[in-house]
RNA sequence: CGCGGGGUGGAGCAGUCUGGUAGCUCGUUGGGCUCAUAACCCAAAGGUCGCAGGUUCAAAUCCUGCCCCCGCAA
């Protein structure tokens, strides 16, 4: 079959990888734009793009995929499937109708729970221990169509997003091309959603990384995994300065939320609302990350008082 | 030219605005005490204050250039 792709982040590179290897031919591969980003604003090129250069596939990059241009161009492949891991935005439903086996979409989660962009984060953020991928075809809706095929995985105790993503997009690919040779036979058979059970996984924003005491420790540690390493947890110091909360863990322990418990080279204990955290490294902005030890030493934190 | 912070004994920081004997906590070494998980007491060693140039009687501190590290934003 000769099948588009669409995608842009790393999360996606396996599943294009995989589609390589199945003996399918891609016919076109769509990414989002470079840009420009990190220190000095200089232009990123996506993962995906990156892999399409490599395997010397035609590549596009559209600013907006919402006009007849970009449409005519993806006709002209003459695809019979397309595949989006990933994206980066709404395909809309003219676009959606070109091939004529539609689109298949590589989701994060075990629909139709979290749904939306942050499945993964989502999922650690809850606390749950189980998460999967569902493979299903792409309707009008938000992650919405029927269902191919899923496979669970476990969250393992202390795993973070990054960790749990290459994982997860690991068992994406192989699941994808799995259901794009049974369509490709077909043999594929597509579920509908429970749409009762349905939960949204929304973007992570920036805000939401920002320590409140009133957090439990049990709480805090399975943001700081989900936010790892964006946004972070980070707190806003006595003297207003912003420090991130770049490793820790939940421990033992109690006291008034913000007291200080202990002092060691392994990390400053900090009583929360139910348990303490053990932060283990902490960093201010233009500085470079240093224990937590270190930083209190720097700072004259004494046990007994409020963390700051 | 996206915005911004920082480079001070082994570590983390203060001191820089308002030039004039280099300071704090920890570590290290020696000694005492000892049940000591950073945090018992005493003493000591250890610094070209990122690099180069300039201003000045005098520069960590003011000016110029360069190198390195990092945050924000996306």
């Amino acid at each position: 079959m000769k099948i588009a792709f669409f995608g842009t982040p790393e999360f996606a590179v396996p599943s294009l990888k995989a589609i390589i290897e199945s003996g399918h031919e891609v016919s076109l591969v769509v990414a989002q734009p470079d840009r420009p980003s990190g220190r000095g604003m200089k232009l990123q090129v996506p993962p995906v793009a990156m892999k399409a250069a490599a395997e010397g596939l035609p590549l596009l990059q559209p600013a907006k995929i919402r006009n007849e241009d970009f449409l005519e161009s993806v006709r002209r492949t003459e695809s019979e499937l397309a595949v989006v891991v990933a994206y980066g935005r709404l395909l809309p439903d003219a676009l959606l109708l070109v091939p004529p086996r539609g689109f298949i979409n590589v989701h994060g989660s075990l629909l139709p729970r979290y749904r939306g962009a942050a499945p993964i984060q989502r999922a650690i953020e809850a606390g749950d221990s189980v998460t999967g991928i569902s493979i299903m075809q792409v309707d009008s809706e938000l992650d919405h169509g029927p269902v191919f095929a899923t496979e669970s995985l476990e969250i393992v105790p202390d795993e973070r997003a990054p960790e749990l993503a290459v994982r997860l997009a690991a068992m994406g690919a192989s699941l994808l091309a799995r259901v794009i040779n049974e369509i490709a036979e077909g043999t594929a058979h597509a579920v509908e959603q429970d749409h009762s059970l349905a939960t949204v996984a929304p973007k992570l924003d920036k805000k939401e990384g920002a320590l409140a005491w009133e957090w439990s420790a049990r709480e805090t540690y399975d943001r700081f995994r989900a936010f790892y390493p964006w946004p972070g947890i980070s707190y806003r110091t006595a003297a207003g300065e912003p420090l991130k909360l770049t490793d820790m863990r939940p421990v033992e322990g109690e006291g008034a939320p913000s007291t200080i418990l202990r002092i060691a080279p392994d990390g400053v204990t900090v009583a929360m609302r139910e348990g303490a955290l053990q932060l283990r490294e902490v960093q201010r902005p233009g500085k470079r990350a240093v224990s937590a030890f270190e930083y209190a030493l720097g700072q004259r934190l004494r046990a007994g008082e409020p963390f700051s």
